[in-house]
DNA sequence: AAAACTGTACCGGCTGGACGGTATAGTTCC
DNA sequence: GGAACTATACCGTCCAGCCGGTACAGTTTT
């Protein structure tokens, strides 16, 4: 009974991280310090020994989440891809593949729920801030921008209620939102010039 | 100490769901009862009289938002509106326009938050499943649809934990997303036979 | 018409259990 | 030898739900 065989604190702490996600998922954030440590294989005491307290843990894994999406959309930039927009692409890709995947998903239930702790909320709004600059800068037409990152917001979230909200398969809705980035025959129809 | 003042059952009962859903809004739901009563100026044992459980009450408010929020569209239905679309515009109109006024947002952040009982999950889901018909059956190309509804539902959330987090303002976002339930070249450039 | 009764709408104190956190003693790996 | 745990016991707090009452409005009885 003592460190369990030869894993590394990291290990324990990513473990720990992640039965977070998926009893707090499961069960909501009401969920029981001993039943996060009981799914990651860990007694209490070893989970309080990474987390000093169920606040810490909750903003540890909320941080780790938002890291996580910046991630995957930073890699899921295409190299070949040069023209303006493209990483509001690889936005609606991770967004939507992630809603296939189960992955957002969790993310956006979770950090919903989390929403109510002002510093859980703070932490997000500051992500949300980052990520409004860095896609401004992206390029695209402000209308196209907020409209395409607003349905692939919404595409993530609806899995949050509805599953399969609305009954279009994720993959064409994908393919709507690319051709909104990049057809400008599009974004001259949709310019608030326009009658 | 008896009957409050004039006051029928039934309007206790709405002063109490109006309670729940600012206090639960503000304070999350792990709020107490004893708030919920002090919200609505009505004792503990009044509140538990209308509502038996605090499940019931979380129950009986998402139900009254819904149901609200569905109430609320049905009402912006242009009249004089006829063409294909009709009732998807009059969706936008209420997402957005809630938005600024912080209505459909505590809907938002309470259904996301109360998304991880599952009583309540099954609730949204199977509204979010109604919708879904309804929408299906307002004549707009199916990906037009997805696009404008998940962008709609996306701006709502977004006020969550973004507050502003597009730089563009919720009415220009409104126009954009209106002018695509209408452009017949719109949906045209947005066909999946196209490119 | 007044007394007796009944049901509804509430009040507010109480309690039992759950949960976060602490403490401590022991164990195993580096 | 100290970091990284396990296991167990315990404490204090907080809160949902219960319960015994109370006040009033009707309804029925006399």
């Amino acid at each position: 009974m003592a460190r369990t065989a030869g894993r590394s604190p990291e290990e324990t702490r990513r473990v720990l991280l992640g039965a977070a996600a998926e009893v707090f998922r499961d069960r909501g954030v009401s969920a029981t310090l001993a039943d996060v440590a009981r799914g990651a294989g860990v007694s209490k005491g070893g989970l309080l020994y990474h987390f000093a307290t169920k606040d810490d843990l909750v903003r540890a894994l909320v941080q780790d989440m938002l890291d996580t999406f910046r991630a995957d959309v930073t890699a899921a930039v295409d190299p070949d891809d040069t023209g303006p927009g493209r990483l509001t692409r690889a936005y609606v890709r991770v967004s939507l593949r992630a809603h296939d995947a189960d992955e957002v998903r969790e993310t956006a239930a979770l950090i919903a729920q989390l929403a109510a702790i002002p510093e859980v909320a703070a932490l997000a709004k500051s992500d949300a801030r980052h990520w409004a600059a860095t896609l401004a800068a992206d390029g695209l037409p402000p209308t196209v921008l907020a409209l395409v990152v607003s349905a692939a917001d919404g595409a993530s979230f609806a899995a949050l209620w509805g599953g399969a909200s609305h009954t279009l398969p994720a993959h064409d809705l994908e393919r709507g939102l690319l051709r909104l980035t990049r057809d400008r025959d599009l974004w001259a129809l949709l310019a608030p010039s326009q009658g």
